[in-house]
DNA sequence: GAAGATTTTGGAAGATGTTGCAAGTTTTTG
DNA sequence: CAAAAACTTGCAACATCTTCCAAAATCTTC
């Protein structure tokens, strides 16, 4: 990547978060420390940004658009493992469905690299690439849910009826031996579309989602090929996953 | 392929990418590194576009009209006043559609409080509601037009096609007395769906945009309804405007 | 059309700029 | 005050730029 785009993406970057660390900076636009410190030196010079030790703060913040202010989340170290070691399972010029969710979030953040086609119903997702312009990124028409940015209602079921992808990201409320289940009603209509519309189905579910079953059931094991977690999760209930063929994913701890 | 014709499509690629790198331009009009370099040279003594290292920036980011960078948008004053005005027009409870455009995301701002059910395909406007829940949101399904947040393409235009709306609040690149222009053409086909979709059409307009055709034809004067724009726009064309049936709103200034 | 002049193109060699790392220094933290 | 983290500086490896040249394409002139 080139030198000024880089600094733009830097200085995008804190324009969401305010301030971030120089890793965080350097895990952002894959290049290392040494790169963005100088890269923030320059910025620096031209006045857009203030150094400090150990990262960066941005000088004029102006950030009033929505997006997943990055540090509000919990758990944050463990969703960017697994947001990381997901996206490693995406290949280039694939066909992704992005769940809405926060650990799905996550995964969308280390794709952008991978220029594949996305297809989502979440609205931070779509914001996160509607700046960048590797990836194209269908996004499902909908009505708004309040609160979440997912996108909702037949217009989104539909859109995810006429389409094929090779992989769907998804997240749930909770898993258990008996499946898969999420809270929101609404939600359950469109992750059944996605599951019946991708190949390959991936679940993204921190630690403190096993064995905590939600309202209303989604789907049965069986659909599922790949859980990726986080270190946390009972290794019983993995064993037992892994039983069932499902490929589970430890996500190695930051 | 003529130098011309590489330039143009130089030109094009970098106005969607923002940046890009010699490999990728070389690749994207099929000619060799050295050959890109040299058109960008050319480029950028004709100022649109100017060499870093490795790649190249567009310089001059067509139309504000459409790109977001909240930080830059010239006139903020005017556009306030003319969304502010142009609120004003909007009953509780009405169906609106909302375009793309600066200008528009100005109304939008003035609109929460009405609590009307709006359909856009902006991803800005479409952010600034997702907070909120007071409105019923719709949000078109499309792909997502890198940089400026628009969605575009068949589902957008399936979207409005399915619907009808009480006003639509549009904007564009230019008016004269010809009629409304507008510079991308990917956005005219979604804009005439609106149209088709609305009964009543409103054109948010900054003075700036009086006499200035842009590239593509979008409609005739007949179909305006309403012009809201600002104190600096020309008179006689308003008079002109006024001659043809349409409301003229010249909002107040700061 | 053909032959020569001119322009454009793609590539090679050396100069220059950028990147990531390591050793040594400074700042922060407990 | 000592350990840890972060910063600076210098350097080697790498990518990119400039300049040049020969081949190809295009234009002129006859």
């Amino acid at each position: 990547m080139q030198p000024e785009e880089r600094q733009k993406r830097i200085e995008e970057y804190l324009l969401k978060a305010e301030f971030a660390s120089l890793e965080e900076l350097s895990d952002q636009v894959d290049a290392s420390v040494s790169t963005v410190r100088r890269d923030l030196g320059a910025l620096e010079e031209k006045g857009t940004v203030r150094r400090t030790h150990g990262g960066a703060r941005i000088l004029n913040p102006k950030s009033d658009e929505f997006t997943f202010s990055a540090r509000e989340t919990h758990q944050l170290g463990e969703k960017e493992a697994i947001g990381k070691a997901c996206a490693a399972l995406i290949g280039p010029n694939q066909t992704v469905i992005l769940d809405a969710g926060t650990t799905v979030y996550y995964v969308a953040r280390h794709l952008e690299l991978k220029s594949p086609q996305i297809i989502t119903n979440s609205l931070p997702v779509a914001n996160l690439f509607s700046g960048a312009n590797k990836a194209e990124v269908v996004v499902t028409g909908g009505v708004i849910y309040p609160r979440l940015g997912v996108l909702v209602g037949p217009l989104a079921v539909e859109a995810f009826g006429k389409i094929r992808a090779d992989v769907a990201v998804m997240s749930a409320g909770g898993i258990s031996l008996e499946g898969v289940s999420n809270s929101h009603g609404l939600l359950i209509d469109i992750q059944r579309a996605m599951i019946h519309a991708a190949r390959k189905i991936i679940f993204c579910l921190d630690s403190t989602k096993f064995g905590r079953p939600s309202i209303s059931q989604l789907c049965g094991l069986e659909v599922i090929d790949t859980i990726v977690t986080d270190a946390a999760a009972p290794a019983e209930m993995l064993k037992e996953f892994r039983k069932h063929q499902i490929e589970v994913i430890v996500a190695a701890g930051v």
